[in-house]
DNA sequence: GTAAAAAGTTAGACATGGCTAACTTATCTA
DNA sequence: TAGATAAGTTAGCCATGTCTAACTTTTTAC
């Protein structure tokens, strides 16, 4: 969970200037009391900043983690779009196989990526 | 949940004659009334069949299911191996990423398997 | 500047999947 | 065949992540 919010936060930062629940909601899918209490669960964590009805921010380790998360998610999506998979399918199942990608098959991704 | 159950039922069954809580626990890294629990909640869901304190038996729906699972799992596991990783990590990724492979990006993994 | 609309929160419910402690049933073994 | 051990279950707890209904705050538009 805190992968997908913190990477989406940072997208919603850079493209948008700010990130905002109903956002979060309207791309996770879910309803905005879904987001408020697992934003709530980020903070505790120590991974985002925030005053109630104000937008989002990331802490200094959101940041590390969402950097992490985005590029990442990033090449297990060039990756199977390499494979020929069309984007749809390829956004789809890489949204849910990246959670378990480890270092190692990560690396084994991108050396695949750049010897073709 | 489902998945890694009737997959490693199918697995206990075919090789040690049947499938047992106990064995089910050591595999999955769980505990016994965590596999009492969810093997009840895979008999509401017509995946298992079994009386109190046996060995737990698979409908037809759950041999179709766990055959499915069976495959992709192969599939997932031959495919990160022919990237060069490890079998450790191998296995270990597969058995997170296998239940976010959409059949699409399954016969892509084929595909290049075969073409190999 | 106020009223309506939009955004956000709170409260309370539910499902899933874990756990420990205590108990029951089955199996083994002397 | 009893007693000990192993296996399995039950009860009750917890964390996570989802929802709806109702309320509050902020923003927008007139
Ligand atoms: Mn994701
Ligand atoms: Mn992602
Ligand atoms: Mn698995
Ligand atoms: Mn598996």
């Amino acid at each position: 969970m805190a992968e997908d919010y913190v990477e989406l936060i940072a997208e919603l930062i850079e493209t948008r200037g700010e990130a905002r629940p109903v956002e979060i909601a309207e791309r996770l899918g879910v309803k905005p009391p879904t987001v408020t209490k697992n934003i709530s669960r980020l903070k505790a964590a120590g991974l985002v900043r925030r005053e109630p009805y104000r937008a989002i921010f990331l802490t200094d380790a959101g940041q590390d983690l969402a950097e992490i998360c985005r590029r990442r998610h990033r090449v297990v999506v060039a990756f199977l779009l390499s494979l020929g998979i069309d984007e749809e399918t390829a956004e789809r199942d890489a949204e849910g196989i990246e959670h378990h990608v480890s270092g190692t098959t990560l690396e084994a991704f991108e050396r695949r990526l750049n010897q073709k």
